[in-house]
DNA sequence: TTACAGATTTGATCGATGTCAAATTCAGAT
DNA sequence: ATCTGAATTTGACATCGATCAAATCTGTAA
C-alpha cells in the first residue's frame, strides 16, 4: 500500500478519473503488489491538444499507450494522400501494444482527435517485465487477445453490412438491453464515429437520415431511439 | 531428445511436410525441450475434407487451431443470409487463439476451403500452461501480436485500397522483390483469393482484367507480372 | 481423349458509398 | 445574446463493387 501511494505520487499529473480508467485497462485491472508498481514506473503521463500527432508510420516503435480521456485516430494514408481511420481509440483504449512482439516499427499514424491525456509505457520496460512477472504476460495476452477479437469484428462488419446496418449497431451497443424507447448521448463528434464505422462524414449523416424511417431522432449529439427492438430488425 | 521423439510417436497422423510446418508457427517455433512436448502432448491432428465445418458461431470454444495443409475460411452471416469471409487460414496460420482469454464462444464460423489437417489445442490445457511455463506465455504473445497486426493491415487494406490495388499489393507480397518481370502460381482456387480480399470472385476476376494493363496476364492460377515495379505504381 | 462438373469470366444492371460544393446548423468565445 | 468558424447536412454526381444470368474455361476422372 505504501508503495501504491508512491506510485500515485510520481505520477503527479494523473487525477482521480484518469486513474480509474487507468486501472479498469485490461493491462492493469488483474494486477497487483509489486507488479503493479514496476507496471506503472514504466508509465508516464502524455497530455495533448487536439490534432496532435503521437506518433506516424515508420517511426521506431518505443511506447505503446492508453487513451485516459480524449480520443486518438489510427489511420493510414493510400497514394493519393487520402487518410482513412484504421480504429478510434476512446478513453481506456490501449493501442499500439501489439509492437511489444510484433515489430518494431509503428505500423499507422497516430494523432488526437480532441484534447487528450495519455498513459505511455514504454516498449522494452513492459517487454522486459513481461518475461519476468507471469500476472504482467498474462495481462499483455488478455489485451491483445480482446483487442484481436474487436479488430476482428470490425473486418467482419465492414464486410458484412451496409452504413445504416452498421449505425444501428453502434447505437444498439450503447442503448439499455430492453425493446422500448431509448436517448443516448455521442459521447464525440460524428466526425469521429464515421471513422470508426468506415464512413465517409456524409454517408454517416445519410445512414441517419436512413434511420429516420425506423423511429431514429438526431438532434446534434442527442439520438432518440422510438423502438429499440425495430433497430435490430434494420 | 527422447522426448521428443516420443512426442513424434504419439502423434502418429503427423508427417513430416505437417511436422516442418507446425514447428514454423510462432506458437512453437520458439519453444524448446519441455515446453514443447507440453505443448504437444494437449495437441492432436485433425483431417477433413472440402467443406467441412470445424466450428460454428456461437459454438463453446474448447479448441484452437493451426492449419497444417489445406486452407480454412472464417466467415459470418448477416441476416439475409449471405456470407462474408473473414480470413483465410493457409498452412501456418492459426484461428481462434484469441479465444484463450477474449470469450468462451467462437465468433464466427469456420470450415476448410479444401481438403485439410489441422493441429488442434485444447484450450484449457494451453490456458494452464501459459500460466505455467514462462515461454509459452511469451509465444502466445507473439502469435497474438502478429495476428493484431496482420488484422489491422486487413481493416486498412479494405478501407484504403481498391480492388485491383489490393489484388496488386497480394501479387506484389508473393513476387520477387527486383524491379523486372515474375511468374507465381496461386496456391489456391481464386475464389479463396476473393473472400481474402474482401471481394465477391466476379469482382476479383475484374480486377484481374483491369491489370492487364499494367502488364499483368492470368492464366488458370498462373499469374505473369512483366513489371514489378510498375505494379507497385497502381 | 472425351465428357462433365465446377470454377471463372463476361455482360448487364443496380445499389451503395465516395467526392465536391453549397447550404445550414452548431458550439464556443466574446 | 450574438458572432464566427467549424461541423454537419444536403444535393448532384461519379465510381466502385455486388448481383444475377449466361457463356466459357479448367481440371479431373473415366
Amino acid at each position: 500500500m505504501e508503495e501504491t501511494a508512491d506510485m500515485m505520487n510520481s505520477n503527479f499529473k494523473l487525477n482521480n478519473r484518469d486513474r480509474a480508467v487507468l486501472m479498469k485497462t485490461p493491462f492493469l485491472t488483474s494486477l497487483t503488489g509489486n507488479s503493479l508498481v514496476r507496471m506503472m514506473s514504466t508509465m508516464s503521463v502524455v497530455s495533448l491538444t487536439n490534432r496532435k500527432s503521437i506518433f506516424r508510420e515508420g517511426e521506431d516503435a518505443d511506447a505503446f499507450y492508453c487513451v485516459l480521456s480524449g480520443y486518438v485516430r489510427l489511420y493510414q494514408l493510400n497514394r493519393d494522400g487520402r487518410e482513412a481511420d484504421i480504429r478510434i481509440c476512446s478513453p481506456g483504449d490501449t493501442f499500439a501494444e501489439c509492437l511489444l512482439y510484433g515489430g518494431t516499427k509503428y505500423h499507422h499514424h497516430a494523432q488526437t482527435a480532441e484534447a487528450t491525456t495519455l498513459a505511455r509505457f514504454d516498449m522494452q520496460a513492459v517487454r522486459d517485465l513481461a518475461e519476468q512477472e507471469r500476472d504482467i504476460a498474462k495481462a499483455v495476452i488478455t489485451s491483445l487477445s480482446k483487442h484481436l477479437i474487436t479488430t476482428m469484428d470490425c473486418v467482419a462488419n465492414d464486410r458484412l453490412h451496409t452504413a445504416p446496418q452498421r449505425v444501428a449497431n453502434y447505437i444498439l451497443t450503447r442503448c439499455p438491453v430492453d425493446g422500448g424507447p431509448a436517448s443516448i448521448r455521442l459521447p464525440f463528434q460524428k466526425n469521429l464515429l464515421a471513422g470508426m464505422l468506415g464512413l465517409a462524414p456524409e454517408a454517416l449523416s445519410r445512414a441517419f437520415s436512413t434511420l429516420r424511417r425506423t423511429g431514429v431522432t438526431v438532434r446534434g449529439r442527442v439520438i432518440q431511439v422510438g423502438d429499440v427492438q425495430a433497430l435490430r430488425e434494420i
